[in-house]
RNA sequence: GGGUUGUUAGCUCAACGGUAGAGCAGCGGCCUUUUAAGCCGUUGGUUCUGGGUUCGAAUCCCAGACAACCCA
């Protein structure tokens, strides 16, 4: 523990100690309210008696006179204080105020000279005491590790951020809406499961005690929710956390949002178009357009989305050959050496399929930020799908890019057991316990045809806000810890 | 895992190897309509940590911590 001695916390501590003396206290009660501070202001009429309560953001002294402003997320509004109007009691209070406290006030609206908003106080309640100092009011907190360690005081003093979060919010709740309103049924399912199915990826262990077992925090819904299928839940869809033990980046944190969809006798062609008249239908939420600009904190423009309908529609091949003519004519030496001229790394030990995929990844994904979805990709990406009638060397699945990245995968799902069995087989690598068998005794009592899909809700999240980085719309990412100070007097 | 950059007052940032500073916040004054209020005065530092080089290190070197970005 590192032990803070600070005069500006020495300061604060004092003035807590003298309002302990008044009898106030600085960690105070109820206090009833007119509304939020932005819906007090959005109502604002002269001559209205009001009450908000908030935080003291700013105090602008005119000796006998003071303006302050109270903040919510709302936002702000200005109180007018002078001893005359609230009292001697409350200007004694008020003397032990500092810029984060939390006051509750009573008074009559009215506007200044200068045309602001503004109520005089006529009744002053302590509500809460903020013994440190909140970050400079003008420039915020820019450090982004203590932005991110410290949420709290980011929302606070950063506007964009706080935004951003809404913003997220918004899109979850439409989402469901969304999904509601076309007769989809919300389900949960097994977050800690024996066997962690459903995708390629390390997973996250845990022990339940009381059964002796281990049990591992999912990698994906998906084998609950065919289960749900098999048990005649036509149409279902799960909005929640996945665990993947692996590397954190810009787009990834070890726990992500996932929606998955599931819809029996559909395919992926149905569910391709349902993402997308979902996502335009978010877009429309959002921005009120299909076309929409990414910009960076300082708002200079980064690149502008147009999600205008119908969404293009290519195979994997295609692409290839677009931006590498006579690809899947060449050899795998030459195509060893067009990956060299295109400035694509690859290394020795990648199969041909591998190589291909680089060159898909680097020279179409990470260039394509309007949306585009991808088809009849090589079987070999994608072992859990159903492969094509007529051409049984690549699958019926959609790949849908958005700027730049992986936004949702969607299947025409495998529903023959043996099939079934041989892919998971092969993707276990021969480990006979990490088969999940009673997944596929589900399935042995027939799961119909059914169309499935995924939304990373995080990267959709990036995609329709402009944040540049996964850690800027989860409120808490996972960060190493880090020494916590502790205030001398909580010692 | 590798590379690059960063870490200085509560916050935002300066400081060529030569006395660690500014603005805001704080504290003390002045002002009864201010808007990042203003004016006068003033407090505040383990320069991320530990070594080293040097007469002298925030600055140069080495190691470490944490973070950001890029790569794998």
């Amino acid at each position: 523990m590192i032990e803070e001695t600070n005069d500006l916390l020495a300061v604060r501590r004092q003035k807590l100690e003298m309002l302990h003396q008044l009898g106030i206290d600085p960690f105070g009660a109820a206090f009833e309210v007119s509304g939020s501070i932005g819906e007090v202001r959005a109502a604002f009429a002269e001559g209205q008696r009001v009450r908000i309560a908030g935080r003291l953001t700013a105090h602008r002294d005119m000796g006998k006179s003071h303006f302050c402003d109270l903040s919510d997320a709302t936002g702000r509004l200005q109180i007018y204080l002078h001893p005359k109007e609230m009292g001697a009691t409350a200007a004694s209070i008020f003397k032990n105020t500092d810029l984060g406290d939390f006051l509750g006030v009573e008074g009559e609206t009215f506007i200044t000279k200068t045309g602001e908003p503004t109520i005089r106080v006529s009744e002053l309640v302590f509500l809460s005491k903020a013994k440190r100092p909140l970050p400079d009011k003008w420039h915020g907190l820019s450090d982004v590790e203590r932005r991110y360690r410290q949420r709290y005081l980011d929302l606070i003093s950063n506007e964009h951020s706080r935004k951003l979060f809404e913003q997220r919010a918004k899109i979850i709740r439409e989402i469901r809406n969304f999904l509601h309103q076309r007769g989809f049924v919300e389900v949960e399912t097994p977050m800690m499961q024996p066997i962690a199915g459903g995708a390629a990826a390390r997973p996250f262990k845990t022990h339940h005690n009381a059964l002796g077992l281990d049990l591992y925090l999912r990698i994906a819904p998906e084998l609950f929710l065919k289960r749900l299928l098999v048990g005649g839940c036509p149409k279902i869809f799960e909005l929640n956390r996945n665990f993947r033990n692996e590397g954190i980046s810009r787009r990834h944190n070890p726990e992500f949002t996932m929606l998955e969809v599931y819809w029996a006798y559909a395919d992926y062609e149905k569910m391709a178009e349902l993402v997308e008249e979902m996502i335009c239908h978010l877009a429309i939420q959002i921005h009120g357009s299909l076309k929409f600009d990414h910009r960076n904190e300082e708002g200079h423009l980064l690149r502008t989305i147009h999600l205008d309908r119908p969404w293009r529609r290519a195979r994997y091949c295609d692409l290839i050959e677009q931006v590498a003519p006579g690809w899947f004519s060449s050899t795998p030496v030459d195509r060893r050496r067009r990956c060299f001229e295109l400035g694509v790394e690859i290394s020795p030990e990648m199969t041909d399929f591998e190589v291909t995929q680089q060159i898909f990844e680097k020279c179409v994904e990470e260039k394509t930020m309007d949306p585009l979805f991808v088809t009849h990709l090589p079987k070999e990406l994608v072992p859990l799908a159903k492969q094509n009638r007529e051409d049984p060397s690549v699958v019926d699945v959609y790949e849908l890019i958005i700027n730049g990245a992986e936004i949702s995968p969607g299947y025409s799902e495998l529903n023959d057991p043996e099939v079934q069995r041989r892919r998971l087989e092969e993707q276990s690598g021969g480990e006979a316990h990490a088969i999940d068998e009673d997944f596929l005794l589900a399935l042995e009592h027939g799961m119909p045809p059914a169309g499935g899909l995924g939304v990373g809700i995080d990267r959709l999240v990036m995609m329709l806000t402009g944040a540049q980085s996964i850690r800027d719309i989860i409120y808490f990412p996972l960060l190493r810890p880090r020494e916590v100070e502790v205030s001398p007097s909580d010692v």
